[in-house]
DNA sequence: GGGGAAACTGAAAATCTTTCGCATCTTGCT
DNA sequence: AGCAAGATGCGAAAGATTTTCAGTTTCCCC
């Protein structure tokens, strides 16, 4: 259970730890804004205040549980760490996140990073477009 | 010369703007922070304020004479819009930032795309590393 | 070449997201 | 239970960007 998670990080088990990772774990989605996660809080009528849900965000990513994106407009969204890279590709309209991994991708970036001269820290391939629905909703 | 480029993308031609377009096409960089350009016009004793600096760039990546890049880090940095995309290899130590192009890529995100439905409109690859100077740096 | 409406500008105030400071609680270990 | 380290909540602060507003400038037409 979560509890496991979050000890193993080295971190302390308190209640808004574990509803915040419960959270990221239950929720419909996958990607979360802090607010979002916020905001969900507030619904289970739990006392916890915004900053405390980015300190410990923050503190998951720290500890490998969690990803933190920088899509467009303004905020991070955090989606749990499932092991593997993946990228994504972001409907501008309605908002919907897919994710996909493509090796060839991945290989060519590593090439090209090195024929640059670059060691790669990490990396980020957003792709926005339209999702099929939000093609034909106009 | 500027004052044409401005008129084609519907804006009247004004100080601020015909100077902007100056620092993007004649500063050394590629890549300018809304700051950068600021200080640059202060430094020529431009009394020019920052939020027409912001201004004057969303215009201008409306009109698509710029590009706007959200890379990590908080603030967004400018471009002008070369006409053919690229994307960023950005050394997160030095700030360093090298353009590349790639067609195996660019062709793999529109096959991956259509696979889910997407029809693209924009997309972001960013690969974040150290650069050769910064990785014999330490 | 002047008149005026629409567009533009600077400065300050407002937003928005994220982080910090600090006094007060909790957790984990003894 | 008892304590020190670590957490939390809240309000304030920070940083980037946007908006407001009143005064200015540009552009088009006569």
């Amino acid at each position: 259970m979560e509890n496991q998670q979050i000890k193993q990080a080295g971190l302390k088990v308190t209640a808004p730890r574990v509803k915040i990772l419960g959270i990221l774990e239950h929720s419909g989605k996958r990607h979360l804004s802090a607010e979002d996660v916020y905001k969900e809080l507030l619904s289970q009528d739990e006392e916890i205040g915004l900053a405390t849900v980015y300190r410990v965000l923050t503190q998951f990513e720290g500890a490998g549980l969690v990803c933190r994106r920088h899509f467009e407009g303004g905020q991070s969204v955090f989606e749990l760490n499932s092991g593997s890279h993946h990228d994504h590709l972001v409907c501008i309209k309605c908002g919907k996140i897919v994710e996909f991994v493509d090796s060839l991708i991945e290989d060519r970036q590593i090439a090209i990073a090195a024929e640059h001269g670059f060691r790669i820290e990490d990396h980020s391939l957003v792709v926005y477009g339209l999702c099929a629905g939000c093609q034909n909703a106009r």
